[in-house]
DNA sequence: TCGCGATGGT
């Protein structure tokens, strides 16, 4: 850094003696190119005003994209301001900067303002234009814009045409995207291949694999786009046989197979093909992390990442490092998971989004809280994410107050929640017991936020109300449902009967229970403590007879335990472990503890456990 | 300076 500095204050010096104009505007276009921080670019700025350059026609778009380059907008916005009539480069420049940065909002308003200005685009604004428009799915904005687009003359421009395509084709209107293909002049793979994805976007794989047979040339690209719709299709055959076919592949389209197996459950296929392949490279590695992490496997996600880690050269990103977390998080592996936290931080990622949400969610999820509050305080950037992650994380520790005053910093942030943070406040709401503010909260996500209540927040308000007695609202709720109410919703109701003992009312949510989820042996285990708390000590027998002789056999719940550099799971009265004896000595030796201060066990919640045989 | 393909989070 320092060395750079000195070398940039020596090229400016440099040019500061002696220069034809020409030399010198050459020389601060490949400063400002080369520019890595915001304090080096206004040094060169300065000295850009200096010598007279900041409104120079080529220099000021460099400028932009210079900031642009930096993420830094904002300042882009000021430098571009201050310019009295910017040119089309310098124009241009604003557009791809806004739309490197995904601020498509910008780049449509820009636009707009380009228009009322007089100024005419031309073949290298529109691709960034109709892409924003295409990102914000404001079609009747695309729409104007390619009516611009033929105004200007640049209807056969196939740069043009191939962003129009990709346009319409995402927003649905495959129709208006195959006039533009067919009115296009030249068509080269690039147009083709965005076709061919327009229609694999529409789930017409028929076509696309028609215009495919058609297409006069067929690149690399374009083999993978039909590829990777074969997979959206779940049709991995078909996808395999395409993959063979092709005449050459590169990793990119092995990785998009690997991923292909992994997103359809094959994780045998996966391996196998990982195996196979003559080249890696991080996405590589993600794809079979990231296989056995969506298909529940958490031991192997966490041994192909030590594996990455200790037979490849690769370094880890952040997709890595977020699959990885999440395992953490799943199988409550603390100590990997703050090894983690060190390890992104020291190769780069201290500032990244992706992995502070996933920071917060491994520490909510693996019981330290206050871990979790540390990492989402200290990221300068949060988004939709940071906030649901962090309010749903303390709502599941009982910490509802804060995880309400979190919400209520979010809203004086500008935040805009969505129907995730209204699950996290109503959970809130329920351990707070505050049933008049979950009726507010829920009111007020319809009326103030037009969000559609979902099955989930159904869920949480009959929870809400059957948790604090009051059953006939919480029943008022199931029957006002526009949806069927769930396994989810009877279960919460019939707890709550449970607790407030109201036997007709759990008559019927088992009904429902038993219609819903015949086969789950858990509604027999609930209607067995339904029995058990009445008394009704031969009804417990004859439904225990009933479950062993019908095979429903409810599945132990397991819990994880982190050890040395591991995770081991147990159940309640598990003996599979190798040091059983050892184990269950020292539990004997904390119950004879415990009990000497007072503890008594709670039997009746140990009876629950007794159809682990 | 410009347009097509692969990974990740509540």
């Amino acid at each position: 850094m320092q060395c750079k500095t000195v070398r940039v204050a020596m090229v400016l010096h440099e040019l500061a003696q002696k220069p034809p104009h020409r030399l010198l505007a050459e020389k601060f276009i490949a400063l400002l190119q080369s520019s890595k921080a915001m304090k080096q670019l206004h040094q060169i700025q300065t000295q850009i005003i200096a010598h007279g350059f900041s409104h120079n026609e080529y220099i000021a778009p460099k400028i932009v994209s210079a900031c642009a380059e930096l993420k830094q907008m904002a300042y882009a916005h000021k430098v571009f301001d201050e310019i009295p009539d910017p040119n089309v480069a310098l124009w241009n420049a604003m557009f791809r900067g806004y739309g490197k940065t995904e601020s498509h909002r910008e780049v449509i308003v820009l636009f707009s303002r380009m228009k009322s200005m007089d100024i005419l685009p031309n073949c290298f604004t529109f691709p960034v234009v109709i892409k924003s428009c295409g990102k914000m799915k404001r079609l009747v904005e695309g729409e104007m814009v390619h009516c611009v687009v033929i105004k200007c003359g640049f209807g056969a421009n196939p740069y043009v045409g191939t962003t129009l395509i990709e346009m319409y084709a995402a927003g649905g209107l495959i129709g208006a995207a195959y006039k533009v293909f067919g009115e296009m002049f030249e068509r080269n793979v690039v147009a083709w291949t965005s076709m061919i994805n327009g229609y694999i976007l529409c789930g017409d794989m028929v076509s696309a694999q028609r215009l495919f047979d058609l297409a006069p040339e067929r690149d690399i690209v374009l083999w993978n786009t039909m590829i990777a719709g074969y997979i959206e299709l779940s049709d991995m055959v078909a996808a395999r046989k395409l993959f063979d076919e092709m005449p050459r592949q590169d990793v990119m389209c092995w990785n998009t197979v690997l991923n292909g197996y992994a997103s359809n459950g094959d994780i045998e296929a996966c391996e196998r093909l990982f195996e196979e392949m003559p080249e890696r490279n991080v996405f590589s590695w993600n794809g079979l992390i990231g296989g056995y992490a969506r298909n529940g496997r958490f031991f192997e996600t966490l041994g192909s990442f030590k594996r990455m880690l200790s037979e490849s050269d690769l370094l880890p990103n952040d997709a890595t490092l977020v699959t990885v977390l999440s395992a953490c998080a799943r199988l409550g592996a603390l100590d990997l998971g703050k090894w983690l936290h060190v390890y992104a931080e020291s190769i780069g990622y201290k500032r990244n989004v992706y992995v502070g949400n996933a920071l917060i969610d491994m520490y909510a999820k693996c019981g330290i809280i206050d871990n979790a509050l540390d990492v989402f305080m200290s990221m300068d950037k949060k988004d939709l994410i940071s906030w649901n992650t962090i309010i749903c994380g303390l709502a599941m520790h009982g910490r509802g107050a804060d995880a309400l005053n979190l919400f209520s910093q979010m809203m004086n942030c500008g935040g805009k929640p969505d129907a995730i943070t209204f699950v996290g406040i109503l959970c809130s709401c329920t351990h707070l017991g505050l049933v008049e503010d979950g009726l507010l909260y829920f009111q007020s996500m319809v009326d103030d936020y037009s969000i559609v209540p979902q099955i989930e927040h159904y869920g949480c308000m009959v929870d809400l109300l059957g948790r604090s007695g009051l059953l006939d609202q919480a029943m008022n709720f199931v029957r006002k449902m526009p949806m069927e109410a769930d396994a989810v919703i009877w279960a919460a109701l019939l707890g709550a009967c449970r607790i407030y003992k109201k036997i007709d009312l759990a008559e019927l949510a088992l009904e429902r229970l038993i219609e819903l989820e015949p086969k789950n042996p858990a509604n027999y285990v609930m209607l067995s403590n339904i029995y058990g708390d009445l008394g009704r000590w031969k009804d417990v027998a004859r439904l225990k007879v009933s479950m062993r002789d019908t095979g429903h056999k409810k599945f132990p719940g397991v819990s994880l335990i982190e050890v040395n550099d591991g995770v081991v799971e147990f159940y309640s009265l598990d003996k599979r472990h190798p040091e059983t004896e050892e184990i269950y000595g020292a539990l004997m030796g904390l119950t004879k503890l415990l009990r000497s201060f007072g503890y008594v066990p709670n039997i009746l919640e140990l009876g629950q456990g007794a159809y682990h045989d």
